[in-house]
DNA sequence: CGCCGAGTTGAACTGAATCAAGAAACGTGG
DNA sequence: CCACGTTTCTTGATTCAGTTCAACTCGGCG
């Protein structure tokens, strides 16, 4: 079963011709770790979805590379700003393990809502969901110490963090690796 | 015209039945100045859009009052959490001003949605359009500096800085009234 | 074996928060 | 239209979370 169609069927049913235009139009590749998927500047044409492995959004601030988002499995992965508004990106988006992703081009994804009002509502409905998860991501940063966050982070990617380097969950928590390294040493001594 | 109508015409076209359609759903209520639309912990039923006037998102954090979002002029005002999921809301909903505001129920919304794939094609563009807004601004609180964030926010929302409170705009931006007061000093000094 | 990248630890520094005191603007009743 | 109280905003002194810079540790790998 191809994993974008099981994911949108969380949100909304779909027929089984829904289905089969879905996956003749997504095409699954397998990269080796640190393959780049897009670079920055760049006009992203395409939704990724992580079906297994590990990937992530990243950008250069002031030459320090901070990343801006995780994907593991069932999550999308683009730069959405760029996708629908076909300007540069600001990101990059590479790999950080061997990975399996579908990758959906952006025509390809017009002509899937167009097709069919079903697709249409599981694609607003997922957005919604990201839309929300995004919102408390914009909470916990506004409000929540870095202890806070750190502890919110591993909730909310269970056992990402021993797959992934600290210094990226640091950026991505937007802390410095040193404070991350003594947030992790003072909840280990409180325990 | 309906202004909900036009805000969604922005993204999709819709043909005289669905504009029709929504208008009929739509209602108007004007409201005075520090009108509370929605509290806190109920279930938000009603998607708000706020045609002229001004209101605002808010919460209460440790007994202080912190301000989430503004709604001007073609914004919509809800909790998406709650309305989607039908939990507690996190937040209250006050105008900030008199202020003439459209709701919308979650049924007559789910069931306009049913009733024309346009319309459906509109909700997720709209969406959409809110998911980049809302990334950017986590970027801007990750990335910038108190003052860069002030900057942004008179972009963001022209004029608003003359019709609201600072303490408001101090917590949107997620700083303290007193910094946000030295921000503003020190840029008048720069020019 | 020695180097190199990843993580830890320490000391000094800094942007913003907190606490505190005033000044300015605002609105309401007399 | 003024007086008074309240809310809004500014300014100052101190504190604190997190950054920066720098040195050190550890594990893996050529």
């Amino acid at each position: 079963m191809n994993p974008i169609v099981a994911h949108l069927e969380q949100f909304h049913p779909l027929t089984d011709a829904d289905k089969a235009h879905i996956a003749q139009v997504t095409v699954r590749h397998d990269y080796p770790k640190n393959h780049l998927l897009m670079r920055e500047g760049d006009i992203c044409n395409y939704l990724f979805f992580v079906a297994d492995g590990l990937a992530r959004n990243f950008y250069y601030k002031d030459g320090r590379d901070v990343t801006t988002w995780f994907g593991t499995n069932g999550m999308f992965l683009t730069d959405l700003d760029s996708l629908i508004n076909r300007q540069p990106s600001r990101f990059n988006i590479e790999t950080l393990e061997a990975a399996g992703i579908y990758s959906l081009h952006y025509e390809k994804l017009a002509k899937l809502f167009d097709s069919s009002h079903a697709i249409e509502r599981a694609g607003r409905l997922s957005t919604l969901d990201n839309f929300v998860i995004l919102e408390n991501r914009l909470f916990a940063l506004q409000f929540y110490t870095a202890q806070e966050r750190y502890v919110n982070f591993l909730k909310m990617f269970p056992g990402l963090i021993n797959r992934v380097p600290l210094t990226h969950v640091a950026s991505y928590l937007g802390i410095t690796l040193e404070t991350l390294s003594r947030v992790r040493a003072n909840l280990i001594n409180i325990k």
